[in-house]
RNA sequence: GCCCUCGUAGCUCAGCGGAUAGAGCACCGGCCUCCGGAGCCGGGUGCGCAGGUUCGAGUCCUGCCGAGGGCGCCA
């Protein structure tokens, strides 16, 4: 399987738990926490339910933690999804489950109960918190939450790719910040995760580019679809070369480039793979792709051009390839783009990251690789929402835009970076700027930072005080007992599965949702219950010193996963 | 005209077909002799509209309304 359609139906297809970490732990010689609860439960579900003459396995039992405290700690609606196939209504299924998990209840279980429509309710004593504890200290930031789903799949990345005309903006910033997410989050599943850029240096564009800056070293009117921007002056008092349009193209590409990626990388996103779309058309691939494709029977000739016959796979129309005047399209580039990513580089994933103003490409980009033989379900596109500022669209050439730079100067990295991390791609966003500048102090980065700088200053504390941490192996848990120790310990329970679903579902946003909420229930936790204090038990002290430690792991973890600071003060 | 995406609280956004739809911001009140108050606690309004699918729909399907984007021998 090249795609696992969701983390659910891995499991349900699969027959067997998700690989997560709690199994390798294992094989390393921790079986007293060596599996965890969730796993267990399943397993008691199943072997209940077959003793009741309903067939079933672990991988059918849905197990999820309820929204609400009054549902307990595990819930399954298992009794809902196989009444059919028990042939009886789901609460005589549910209560006839209740009753046979009630004679020998799984490990940590205290209670098991029918609920609403019936749904089979856990209880648990807090002892299945301080597995969990003891597994993420165990794992630490290295390993915990770190489940291979990719098993090693080769998968490329490409975003941003902004053209070399002007300055990023912060639309380009915004997808920017998500396609390197992604990458980390696809990283710490299993996947084998390469970032590219692709650099459009070719055609009217350059040429555009080239022109502007020419008549701006003239001291002319730059024309009515040339580049602008202020830059363009800039860079045009740096070029002492020939006044031909291509080399003065080439000249502001580079320098632009350079600009692009030390803002990028200023935002701390790094490319392993700077792709330009010249070398591909100088190497010739374009035509010999398109040679490919004829040979494979998909070209046709027509008014003197080239076309694909991509209507075979579900375009909408045909398209051309080569243009009446030999000048191959953007198309006919992109697919020999596509070819060396897939046939050539040998990628058995790759993930687009557009803007949705190119969904008009999508259709014929993917017949064409279908065209080629390649699955298409290997090409992966994500169109995000654009990004318009107050009402008015971005532009390069219009040289109305709000530089990526500008922003990064006002908020701050982190700040920046979290600014598009917090809600899906798919949520369309118009960027008011001084509500942006305002609000910057209650930026959610620096709440969640905050409660990460708070770790490292109770560590500071505990050192002056001469309180060391004793090896977790001689440690009791069990005076964490108070609503807000436990509460922190689920939120630390669900990291491996918010994980999971942010890269499946290629939603690095459900990693900023999750660390909010750790977060929150850190500064809970931590206003409620003194750690270190003359009336705090040693016993308590320790237990506690221990849940802040892997609260730290689990807030480092999910920073790193975003790309954003984890200070040890602010 | 056709196609795609999106419509959830005043604003920015969460919500694997499940139980009483949640956060943040804004607004109003409380809480520091203290390990960092960039914190904690309390306060209330909402699924664009209409059908359908089913034990159950914010979630899936159809239509309508609204917003954005796309439908080049441009890139």
């Amino acid at each position: 399987m090249l795609y696992p359609l969701s983390y659910e139906g891995r499991r349900r297809r699969g027959g067997e738990t998700p690989p997560t970490r709690f199994e390798s732990s294992a094989g390393r010689g921790h079986p007293h926490w060596a599996m965890t609860v969730q796993p267990r439960l399943g397993e008691a579900v199943a072997t209940a339910l077959t003793r009741l003459g309903v067939e079933a396995t672990a991988a059918d039992v849905h197990l999820e933690r309820p929204q609400r405290p009054e549902h307990g700690d595990w819930s399954t609606n298992a009794a809902l999804v196989l009444s059919r196939r028990a042939g009886k209504q789901p609460r005589e299924v549910a209560i006839s489950l209740v009753e046979m998990l009630n004679e020998a209840p799984p490990e940590h279980v205290t209670g098991v109960e029918v609920a609403g429509p019936g749904f089979v309710n856990f209880r648990l004593a807090p002892t299945w918190l301080y597995e969990v504890l003891r597994e993420v200290v165990a794992e630490g930031e290295e390993h915990y939450a770190s489940p291979d789903l990719g098993h090693g799949e080769k998968v490329q990345v490409e975003f941003v790719s902004a053209n070399p005309t002007g300055p990023v903006h912060v639309g380009n910033g915004w997808f920017g910040s998500y396609g390197d997410a992604l990458a980390r989050i696809m990283s710490r599943t299993g996947w084998d995760v390469s970032r590219e850029y692709y650099v459009n240096d070719t055609g009217n564009q350059m040429r555009e580019l080239g022109a502007s800056l020419l008549a701006r070293r003239r001291g002319e009117e730059v024309s009515e679809s040339g580049y602008k921007g202020e830059y363009v002056a800039e860079l045009a008092q740096q070029y002492d070369g020939p006044d031909d349009v291509e080399q003065a193209g080439r000249f502001a590409a580079d320098k632009i480039l350079a600009e692009i990626r030390k803002t990028l990388s200023s935002l701390g996103i790094e490319f392993d793979v700077w792709y330009s779309q010249a070398s591909i058309e100088e190497s010739g691939r374009v035509e010999e792709t398109v040679g490919i494709l004829r040979e494979r029977g998909h070209v046709f000739d027509s008014d003197g051009a080239v076309w694909l016959r991509s209507t075979a796979f579900g375009d909408a129309r045909d398209r051309v390839l080569i243009r009446s005047d030999g000048v191959p399209t953007y198309l006919a580039g992109d697919l020999a783009y596509h070819r060396n990513k897939f046939l050539e580089r040998g990628f058995d994933r790759v993930i687009d990251v557009l803007g949705a103003d190119h969904h008009g490409q999508v259709a014929s980009l993917k017949a064409g690789v279908e065209a080629l033989g390649v699955d298409p379900e290997r090409l992966e596109i994500r169109l995000g929402q654009l990004i318009s500022l107050v009402g008015e669209r971005m532009s390069k050439r219009s040289g109305h835009y709000v530089a990526l730079s500008t922003l990064i100067e006002t908020l701050g990295p982190d700040a920046t970076r979290l600014l598009s991390l917090t809600s899906s791609i798919d949520q369309a966003t118009t960027l008011d700027l001084d509500v942006v500048r305002k609000q910057s102090a209650e930026n959610p980065v620096f709440y969640i930072q905050y409660a990460h700088a708070r770790i490292a200053s109770i560590g500071r504390v505990a050192a002056e005080r001469g309180i060391s941490r004793q090896p977790l192996d001689s440690v009791e848990l069990d005076p964490l007992v108070h609503p807000r120790e436990l509460q922190v310990l689920r939120d630390l329970s669900d990291l491996p599965r918010v994980v999971a679903d942010a890269a499946v579902d290629r939603a690095p946003f459900k990693v900023t949702n999750w660390l909010r909420g750790l977060a929150a229930d850190f500064h809970g936790f931590y206003h409620d219950c003194r750690i270190m204090d003359e009336g705090i038990a040693e016993e308590l002290t320790e237990a506690r010193l221990w849940l802040v430690e892997a609260t730290r792991i689990g807030l480092a973890i999910g920073l790193a996963l975003l790309g954003v600071q984890a200070p040890e003060s602010m």
